[in-house]
DNA sequence: GGATCTAGTTACTTTTTGATACCTACTATC
DNA sequence: GATAGTAGGTATCAAAAAGTAACTAGATCC
């Protein structure tokens, strides 16, 4: 019988920061609002068009996690007809680091793997 | 018909970056498994251990993906019974800044959100 | 020869997720 | 007052993902 190893790599926290910042970004398409919004504050149609293929639905899902969750920033336009400005909150903005080591990686990737 | 304001704001990326590297840390414990993965070697058991709650169904899972893709390594030892190692590939060290990304930033939102 | 260790596999069920299609309310313009 | 544009909501359905539990198979130990 062989010797198990017991020794912990780390111990993982109940709340583990990976798991914890994975339950933000994490699900369809919320990693690419985040990249778009990250540019530039957007209205509700302009990231539809952005999001090829996403539907009206899953984009208020998404937009209304991310504001409860003090991520995006929801703003009404005085304008007519009246539009809806998203954008990055300071907290949302600590999101960016992430996203970008991501995408780096995803660079990497393609050049790698073709 | 009134013409439909179609202003692109880029080109939409058919195979992007950050999908493509999600397609790969996507998935429940995808990201916990790299994260022990990049720390040491590990055997099967032993992540089963680590990441308490998952089931080997999707730990077998999980590794073969991994496996498949180029970025975990699979080599059975030679010892009685016979053990199995899993080890990051090069290639799947290009994901540990990545990871480390998103648990840095997953300790900052414990610190701003209490 | 029965228990135990290894690394899984298989069948089944449940849960979650996302897509499709259509509908609402408001406003301004023609 | 019909139409178009704004930002969504609803209802239904299908698919994917993940969990549960039981089981396999070879080897060693007692």
């Amino acid at each position: 019988m062989i010797a198990r190893r017991k020794n912990k790599v780390e111990s993982p926290p109940v709340n583990c920061p990976l798991s914890e910042c994975l339950s933000i970004i994490g699900g369809a398409w919320t990693p690419n609002i985040i990249w778009y919004l990250s540019a530039q504050s957007r209205r509700f149609s302009e990231l539809k068009d952005d999001l090829q293929g996403i539907s009206p639905k899953v984009l208020t899902q998404r937009l209304k996690k991310l504001e409860a969750e003090g991520v995006v920033n929801r703003e009404v336009m005085p304008t007519s007809p009246p539009t809806v400005e998203y954008s990055l909150t300071p907290l949302g903005n600590e999101l960016k680091p992430a996203i970008e080591a991501i995408v780096e990686v995803g660079h990497k990737l393609k050049r790698l793997k073709g």
